[in-house]
RNA sequence: UGAGUCGGCUGGACGGUCGCCGCGCGCGUUUAUGCGUCUUGCGGAGGAAAGUCCGGGCUCCAUAGGACAGGGUGCCAGGUAACACCUGGGGGGCGUGAGCCUACGGAAAGUGCCACAGAAAAUAUACCGCCGUGGCCUUCCAGUUUGGUCGUUCGCGGUCGAUUGUGUGAGCUGCGGUAAGGGUGAAAUGGUGCGGUAAGAGCGCACCGCGCCGGCUAACGCCGGCGGCACGGUAAACCCCACCUGGAGCAAGACCAAAUAGGGAAAUAUGUUGCAUUGCGACAAGGCGUUGUCCGCGUCUAUUUCCGGGUAGGUCGCUACAGGCAUAUGGCGACAUAUGUCGCAGAUGAAUGACCGUCGCUCGGCGUAGCCGAGAACAGAACCCGGCUUACCGGCCGACUCACACC
RNA sequence: CGGGGUGUAGCUCAGUCUGGUAGAGCACUGCCUUCGGGAGGCAGGGGUCGUAGGUUCAAAUCCUGUCUCCCCGA
């Protein structure tokens, strides 16, 4: 369900397909397994304090969850950028929404 | 009632649905470690987890011991594993007070610095002033006068000069005395009073301050004796004195270990032949380098097995403790001791969450014992503890101070 | 986890070690020069020295705390 080699990180930036919007970036890249994985690269850049990245890190995951079983098998890498530090959860949680369906 | 000081506690509560991490039980699988998982039980961020400013545990490296350098600490005593922390006491400063702050050793070991101003800035000196004395010039006073002039009662008088002075005042100047006073500065060589003197001065005396010696004292300080005073500030300037101090950090460190490349060791290889085929034994043999030849040595190919280092990756270290709570005892206190009781996160591209409902808190509005809307801080463990510092919406409790009013 | 640096005028930087006057270039304002502009010349204005304390007679400078930004090693 989770990237969590270096490896495999790297694989996804560099094949990987990639998608914007306000708050987020998404990089897609087919896997040959039976379900999508998700990784998490929030930076320090976009969020200084270590209570912003956590935030994000769990709304991302939450919304994953819900969305997972609909998914192709696809390795998802997704980045913030420094306005998601500023949004509540329920804004991040459409933006995410937006992205998965424009990656199906 | 108002204003304030100090200390402590707390950091929303309950329920439902869907999830995440760890541990345990069960089940399946596996020789086992382990892996998977329907179900089920338990636990799952902080007072600062933060900053990383100190101290310690732990691990590895270094190390006979000592000294120097470097770094740190700096009133005294105690607490502690240790500390730059804490407690108690003292000195200094602030506040009416409760209280608060305090880098608080040494300036006669030495070196450096003290701008501007000021006479002089650390060596003592003397600008103005004050006093004594000599000279020059001059005022007033006193005297002398045969001078000029006016008046006259002819005795003399007034006035202007000249001249004399152990008389007197002012000015200029030389020499000497003085450090009281003035002025400059952040800082000027003890303070006040009386005596004293030409004027002054610890020159003398009283009190205060200061220094030295001795005794008591943890520091602070107290007591006694002696000394006219010898000592500007700065050590968060260099420095001196006393005490402490090896370095690195859990990415420490230990173990398992794929693929690829490379390192080391051994065996085998081709031909002929013997024994009873697989197999074992014997004999012979290649290229290159070492000047020509021979011997010897080195090197060149492939396969298999083994060994060691070790990358990716994984396991351990990893949470039980200088541990929390309660009671008792000792201590002014920090704290210590004893007994009982509790088990309290362990992730690693990194869990501790999302949504809904009810109640409570704060603010605003409607309007009133309710309804509606909004808000709820600082902030997220990464080996673990003890402190310090910094950030923070509010709430609760205790002790104390000041002002006003009433009894 | 460990270590280093930076903060001064609108901008880029000196000055800090060794305490006493805050300075340079560009930019800005006025005047001269030119038919006008630019360039040039002359004159001028502008700085809580990141912040809070302390040491000192005196602090941008020395000491301590704190904040921002940047960099390096494992």
């Amino acid at each position: 369900m989770r990237l969590l080699k270096p490896t495999e990180f790297k694989r996804a930036f560099a094949k990987g397909k990639r998608l914007r919007c306000s708050a987020f970036t998404v990089v897609a890249n087919p896997n040959e397994l039976e379900h999508p994985r998700l990784g998490l690269a929030i930076s320090r850049k976009a969020a200084a304090r270590s209570v912003d990245r956590n935030r994000i890190k769990r709304v991302v995951r939450e919304s994953f969850r819900r969305n997972a079983p609909t998914m192709n098998p696809l390795d998802i890498v997704v980045q913030a950028t420094p306005l998601a530090r500023t949004q509540p959860n329920a804004f991040l949680s459409r933006k995410l929404d937006d992205l998965w369906l424009k990656i199906k």
